[in-house]
DNA sequence: TCTGGGGTCCTAATCCTA
DNA sequence: TCTGTAGGATTAGGACCC
């Protein structure tokens, strides 16, 4: 392990939440939850007024509801979230070229293989910048932890959470890390920490004092050894840029158990064409499909196929896929189905089953159903106007769906740089009313110096939507 | 109103093959 | 040809992460 602390990590505040209440003047202050909407969503991100109330991510909507009735209940907006995303990470990447992005919202940075900084004085200084340029070209903010591992930085970025600093001074980590519960450590989730309890281990200390033998007998050979190098504050993982992708997959959990064989049939096939088309579009083939499962009770069961060589047919998917179904019993319902392919290769290789499938379809006329091309699904009539959606009026400008329902849709027309605005209803079907792309949430001039001009001074933050 | 979606990694059983 | 075995590949499930 090195020993200056220059690992940086990056963990945007409530960033779903944040973006929403930058790009809507109205939410600013207010209880935001955005997740799925359905009767089965779960909160994806809760803004820190929502969290007041105890609502936290992974929670039933039903029940962040009866928590915070009041709050503002969005759809996430994914191409948005990456366009902000996208900006941030370019901050990073002009910071050192070992990124290693973990989500959306989240990267470590080796600051030291960027020559950005090299000891405790250079990493704040390069922390510090990194908010406020984050603050300027994005207009949120972000939480920075810097420390000698990823693991440190992570439990850094996380007590300095929201919009904070904290550095672990190098020598200091054991201590640190000593009264903390077990939970705080990467890896341990609600299973491994009922099983540690159970055997009276709930601090860091005591999984320490535990001993490594004592943690592999409880916990397996790999979660043992990493656990307890992890307990010392020993962590070597590198920072790394490309990580590649393993497997692709799609799901769909359903409002209400399908209980009719056909269509769970007919719904498996359009999951394995969305799979598909996610592969294709990563230029991606892969030799195992997955067949996920989730039946009434919530017990999940995953059939997996291994073809001969790699695809990216459809049609040897579909079929793939329809033949693990056959060995499912679904009678009781099914509340999820997904498809999935792993065994990726970055090759489309012509594999033998597409090729049978060619020849068969060249001759046989029932092959209009192998023909159905992977088109786009269009989105359903009453998905249009979901709530969070941007857009645009003809005379009132740009808004946001704030709610509809029986035939109507209620607008509130304001910007990211705009007052509070007013709320209008109109009919669903009113034709000067169409759906619009988000509006930027910091208009930058062309006169304007880059914020990430390496010689100029910090640029000023703006002021406003902090959270 | 119980429990999303997209991933990764690990383990253990079983099967195949040298 | 029969038998035993070691090791890799496949399969299923679970834990964890954001």
């Amino acid at each position: 392990m090195r020993n200056a602390p220059t690992i940086l990590h990056l963990d945007m505040d409530a960033f779903f939440a944040q973006a929403e209440q930058a790009s809507k003047p109205s939410l600013r202050g207010k209880a935001v939850v955005v997740g799925g909407l359905g009767p089965r969503g779960v909160v994806a991100t809760a803004s820190y007024e929502a969290r007041v109330f105890g609502v936290h991510s992974a929670m039933p909507m039903a029940q962040a509801r009866r928590l915070a009735p009041n709050a503002a209940y969005l759809y996430p907006r994914g191409a948005f979230y990456r366009r902000i995303s996208d900006q941030v990470m370019s901050l990073l990447r002009a910071l050192s070229p070992l990124v290693e992005p973990l989500s959306l919202d989240e990267a470590f940075v080796d600051l030291e293989a960027g020559e950005a900084a090299w000891d405790s004085e250079s990493a704040r200084l390069a922390g510090t910048r990194l908010r406020a340029d984050i603050r300027a070209v994005t207009g949120l903010t972000g939480s920075v932890g810097l420390a000698a591992s990823k693991m440190l930085a992570k439990i850094a970025s996380e007590q300095a959470k929201p919009d904070g600093m904290v550095l672990i001074e190098p020598g200091t980590e054991r201590a640190l890390l000593a009264p903390m519960s077990v939970r705080t450590l990467p890896g341990v989730g609600p299973a491994t920490g009922d099983h540690l309890r159970r055997a009276g281990i709930s601090t860091v200390e005591e999984m320490a004092e535990a001993g490594e033998d004592e943690l592999v007998r409880l916990l397996g050979k790999a979660h043992g050894h990493a656990l307890y190098a992890m307990a010392l504050a020993r962590d070597d993982r590198p920072v790394v840029a490309e990580r590649e992708t393993k497997s692709v997959s799609v799901e769909d959990t359903y409002d209400v158990d399908i209980h009719d064989r056909l269509r769970v049939e007919l719904e498996v096939r359009r999951l394995a064409d969305r799979c598909v088309r996610r592969l294709r579009g990563a230029g991606l083939s892969g030799r195992t499909i997955v067949l996920k499962v989730r039946r009434y009770d919530f017990s999940t069961l995953t059939r997996s196929e291994t073809l001969r060589g790699p695809t990216d047919d459809p049609v040897v998917v579909r079929e793939a896929a329809a033949r693990l179904l056959d060995s499912v019993d679904t009678t009781g319902g099914v509340r999820l189905l997904g498809v999935g392919v792993s065994g990726l290769a970055d090759f489309t290789q012509e594999d033998l089953f597409a090729q049978a499938a060619e020849e068969v379809r060249a001759e046989g006329p029932e092959d209009e159903v192998a023909e159905e091309p992977v088109t786009a699904e269009v989105p359903p009539v009453e998905h249009r106007w979901r709530p969070g959606l941007d857009v645009r009026h003809a005379e009132l400008g740009h808004g946001w769906v704030q709610g509809s329902g029986l035939g109507r849709v209620t607008v509130r027309f304001e910007t990211p740089e705009s007052e509070v605005g007013r709320v209008r209803t109109f009919r669903i079907d009113d034709p000067a009313l169409e759906p619009a792309d988000p509006l930027p949430l910091v208009r930058r001039r062309p006169d304007e110096p880059s914020a990430v001009d390496k010689t100029g001074d910090v640029p000023v933050a703006r002021p406003g939507n902090s959270r």
